[in-house]
DNA sequence: ATGTATGCAAACCATTTGCAATGAC
DNA sequence: GTCATTGCAAATGGTTTGCATACAT
């Protein structure tokens, strides 16, 4: 966390910006997510969490944020874009289940090593996402036990 | 595209829908793609090409081919939808230049037979997307001239 | 005849923008 | 004091919804 709020300080520095509470305190709540959130999640928890903040300074917190690394985004399939912390994590890939939406993350570094190289026509990869749509266990448990009866 | 025309005609007589003649013009205007379109573009194609539809029916469709496998959607990094034909295609990835973001697509058989079996606690892999995200040959190079200067 | 599909307009909703007031420097 | 940031309200834009009309069955 000290770091994270460190790297943040740093980068506000170099472009000239404000260190302002909102920011941080913003930052310190994103800390508390186990894994993705929304603006509106995020904007419901820093009420809940008395620093109300607004829909505007989330947005802009949340840009600042990416530009330094500090999270990433996805759209998934959906409208909404969802953000998690990246800070000191590994990629890793996501696994959402298309009957109960469940979304899952894991790693694995072969694969993860594969697909930095996999670039074509001289392409070079610096990011990826990868996101496996399937069914889950529990889901696919479910599915027969509907067969059985 | 015989096919294709077939297996959405079939869908559509096993729901109880209806054979409508936009369903179908649709259908033909989108194999004229190449690569990926939006909602927007095929609204404008279609007008181009004197069969106008509404958007409604648009979004209708392009729902339909979805649940009969005919397309595929893809979110990449904004909130518009892309979508292009899936029919008779292997499964592929996409890289997406950073700096011009220009969309390519190619595949790896190697990679794709790997990332089926890569569900993590039992999680059976239906499909999957993978994006890269990175710089194209011919971005690099205008950076390298850049330095040069 | 029945009820699905179309097309228009209005609603939705996440995100963006404009702008006055605040506050970091 | 200067100017970036905040917060409110309004605008935006892709997508969805409601509903009367058209038309596939």
């Amino acid at each position: 966390m000290e770091r994270e709020k460190q790297i943040l300080a740093n980068y506000i520095k170099e472009k000239g910006l404000r260190k302002t509470p909102e920011r941080f305190a913003i930052l310190e709540k994103i800390a508390e997510y186990k894994g993705h959130f929304t603006v509106d999640e995020l904007f419901a928890y820093m009420h809940e969490k008395n620093f109300p903040v607004s829909r505007s300074t989330l947005y802009n917190a949340v840009e600042l944020f990416l530009e330094c690394n500090l999270i990433e985004r996805h759209t998934f399939d959906s409208n909404v874009a969802y953000y998690e912390r990246k800070f000191n994590k590994e990629p890793h890939n996501h696994q959402i289940c298309t009957v109960c939406g469940k979304i899952t993350k894991h790693r694995n570094r072969d694969l993860t090593r594969q697909i930095k190289h996999v670039g074509f026509r001289g392409f070079k990869v610096e990011s990826y996402q990868l996101n496996l749509y399937g069914i889950c266990k529990k889901c696919q448990r479910e599915a027969q036990k509907n067969i059985e009866k």
